[in-house]
DNA sequence: TTATAGATTGCCT
DNA sequence: GGCAATCTATAAT
């Protein structure tokens, strides 16, 4: 199978700076940015074309809304690092820490454009790999969704949790100056609390944004 | 100690 | 379109 592939060549990690401000200023400039994991010697990786962002106490529907707890102390630490929980007894949740460290804030990434390693995504993901050149529809099912695609890239909290985003270590986000396009905000999807706030961002009339049609026939 | 809701997905009709 | 799966954090006894 073909990988569409990226320039790592010229890409480089975000610094810590990058991630040190508010999250949706962070979330809108991460959309076209590459999240790369490193599987032995291979690359996986996919480009983020949705994320949403998440705020401190101030937003009911984050994490960090009730204060640092066991499970979301990584949000209270330094920005850049990495957020992973587990949710509805089945999938895990990937998030970078934003903000400077003691307040909390940060961004949930909701689906990638595959780019790189797509076998071994497939097969992470326990789906059959299509004998030809797979359909978009195949392709959809990798890394569009929270959950598919820390799935597709193997990230656990176990085994993530907490790691510093900003080194090339086995799971890092890479800039390689690619330009996003058009970013659209709209609400967050699938939380009941401060459902109305447009903290979503996606990339504008990319296919592999999550939902029926957002991305694919707007433009 | 027990109950319940949850930043989801996949399979069912 | 509806709902079960299945763990964890947090609220309620």
């Amino acid at each position: 199978m073909r990988d569409p592939g990226f320039d790592i060549t010229c890409a480089r990690p975000l610094s810590h700076r990058f991630y040190d401000r508010d999250p949706r200023r962070v979330a809108r400039e991460l959309l076209g940015k590459v999240l790369v994991r490193k599987h032995g010697r291979k690359l996986l990786a996919g480009r983020i074309v949705e994320v949403e962002a998440y705020m401190g106490a101030n937003d009911p529907a984050a994490h960090a809304a009730a204060g640092p707890t066991a499970r979301n102390l990584v949000l209270f630490g330094p920005p850049g690092f990495a957020y992973v929980y587990f949710i509805y007894g089945n999938h895990y949740c990937l998030n970078v820490s934003c903000m400077s460290e003691g307040k909390a804030g940060c961004v949930l990434f909701r689906a990638l454009e595959p780019v790189a390693g797509l076998a071994q995504m497939f097969v992470a993901r326990g789906l059959s790999m299509p004998e030809r050149e797979p359909r978009l529809t195949d392709l959809r099912l990798l890394t569009t969704g929270p959950g598919r695609l820390t799935q597709a890239l193997g990230i656990t909290r176990a085994r993530d949790n907490g790691k510093d985003l900003t080194t090339f270590s086995d799971l890092t986000i890479l800039d390689d100056s690619c330009c996003a396009g058009r970013v659209v905000t709209t609400p967050r999807t699938g939380i009941t609390k401060a459902a109305d706030a447009k903290l979503r961002y996606v990339i504008a009339g990319n296919p592999f944004v999550s939902g029926k049609s957002e991305g694919r026939s707007q433009k």
